[in-house]
DNA sequence: CGTTCCATGCTGAAAAATTAGCATGTCTGC
DNA sequence: GCAGACATGCTAATTTTTCAGCATGGAACG
């Protein structure tokens, strides 16, 4: 373990101004301000910044929102649209899709050992969700088709 | 002992905003580096300053991981043990089966539509997380186990 | 023993984030 | 046209976060 070097003039760059290209929607590394707001906009889909500042706790002042979202925008991860009326919508430049699986996966990694099972059975005995009877039937057809494709996978 | 002797930015608490209650293990509530460092160390159960920087991409100094773990000691959110060698081995105070399922759980409401099915549905797609045959059975039990549960809950 | 290695404790300062405030422009109704 | 309500554009300043450097102390080892 030869590690005294503290790393002093190697940084590579962090200040990597927009995630452009690499899909890669690394919302962690976002400062605090920015990932309530994103939330709200992937909760949303899309929003104004009036309506992020409405349903963040504690809410800064809607010029801190306003700047914060700007910010964000410069970074790459919302754009805006200006609708008829002159008013800004901002969504987020990552598809939902992706952004999902990214945000899920990273939790699976860290806290349940990259075990998507064990992060499933947390879902399924977490009181506070409500899991319908078509949805536990849903995901039954979704395990038989996992475990077919498994299969698919062992023989080759 | 008089070890806690915030420098000069700490202000130990600020506004409420400690996690303090058990309720919320608002691990969303921090800063970049922290977060980072929070990851690290619930990723292994444990860990000391230096592991947490090995594992940190783009690693910040020494110094730096553990002013940092020293701030998140202050803030709660982890604790310390010494070692018989002296060493400090970091732990975080909430309990990971908490821990996980406020994670989740917030990635479900913002990502999912609070909809467990939904996010259960990815899990099983996602093709970078291998799950086993004994876990997919494990996980039809689950289900049919929580079956039984929502059905009781209709009944009552 | 003295030296080396690596640990922690601490402080001051750079960098980033967060915020408020004001100026400006547009739509609406009078 | 004019005033009111509300939105955006921008800047400067405070607060928080992040960081590196130096001092100290113990264990291993020659």
């Amino acid at each position: 373990m030869e590690r005294i070097q503290p790393a002093k003039g190697v940084k590579g760059e962090k200040g990597g101004k927009a995630l452009s290209q690499k899909g890669r929607c690394d919302l962690n590394g976002l400062s605090r301000r920015e990932r309530q707001i994103m939330d709200v906009v992937y909760r949303r889909g899309r929003a104004s910044a009036r309506e992020v500042q409405d349903r963040i706790p504690d809410p800064p002042s809607y010029s801190a929102v306003r700047a914060s979202m700007r910010i964000l925008e410069e970074k790459g991860f919302l754009r805006h649209e200006k609708r008829a009326d002159g008013r800004y919508i901002f969504e987020p430049t990552v598809q939902p899709d992706r952004a999902r699986e990214s945000a899920l996966k990273r939790v699976v990694e860290t806290f349940f050992e990259n075990s998507a099972a064990k992060a499933m059975s947390t879902l399924l005995s977490s009181s506070e969700l409500d899991v319908t009877e078509e949805e536990l039937a849903r995901l039954e057809k979704l395990i038989a088709s996992a475990r077919r494709e498994r299969r698919d996978a062992d023989d080759a």
